[in-house]
DNA sequence: ATATTTAATGCAATGGAAGTGCATTTATTG
DNA sequence: CAATAAATGCACTTCCATTGCATTAAATAT
């Protein structure tokens, strides 16, 4: 059991106390936050330095960035020991057309997909939108 | 063999100029296109009107757009006789990573996708990126 | 401990793309 | 031809992503 700092450093990324609270945010989200989420949790923070935190996270392999189709990048904790550019840690994400929250179904890995002869393979995207569990009301 | 006047009066769309130049324009590509493309290909015209067309096109379900994850969104012809909304009508599409270029894979529908307990799935979206076959040479 | 270097943060500004209100032109219909 | 409805063009707005640069804070060397 490490903490959050050993985490981070483990990462190469120097621990701040704006970087802590941004990873602890994202660790009690049970959903996928958009930059503005963040904005509103901090109002004291600057825009950029959240931006530029989530984009180090992202680069360093502890978030993972989600484009669900609305529009807005959307950011989520990657499981701990997953390598999100390899195409079998890759798991489907939902977005719901009533709550129009994003969750990741990360025990739903994204099936193998057949391409075309001459087509390479390198990333798999996959969103099933619809009605979450909670709006379902089950 | 219908004209394009006649699938366009067929699906309630009236016929001006401009629609059956941007509908030939779709048709001759092979790729989706961005409205910039269609901007930077009809520069007489107005943006707005390039806009509204297309959003028309999508409504009547000529075109669908597409979602391939660059932010952009991208549009392309259906194909005829098909029903975008239906999910068994769904095709995956390739987004290259070298030449920028997003295609529908029709041939390639999207395979049934498992979701949890409580959630309902209505619609899936499908990207994959790599290299395409032109690009890899092959 | 202090100076030097490097990284993080804050502020201001930019740019791209989607979308809308309203006036004008064009097409349709009585 | 007059009345009506739809399509087009122009101006403007909003939203989000992204960057340059100055400032502050942290890490390292002296
Ligand atoms: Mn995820
Ligand atoms: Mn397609
Ligand atoms: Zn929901
Ligand atoms: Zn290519």
């Amino acid at each position: 059991m490490q903490t959050i700092e050993q985490l981070l450093e483990s990462k190469d990324i120097r621990v701040t106390a704006m970087r802590l609270l941004i990873y602890k945010f994202l660790a009690n989200k049970q959903i996928a936050v958009t930059l503005s989420d963040i904005e509103n949790a901090f109002e004291k923070a600057d825009r950029t330095t959240l931006y530029r935190t989530i984009k180090t996270f992202e680069e360093k392999e502890i978030v993972h960035q989600i484009d669900d189709g609305t529009g807005i990048n959307k950011y989520a904790l990657c499981e701990s020991g997953c390598h999100c550019e390899i195409e079998t840690d890759l798991h489907l994400h939902f977005h719901c057309n009533n709550c129009s929250e994003t969750i990741c179904l990360t025990e739903h890995k994204i099936p193998q997909i057949k391409v075309p002869e001459g087509f390479v393979s390198e990333n798999v995207n996959l969103v099933v939108k619809g009605i979450c569990d909670k709006c379902s009301g089950q």
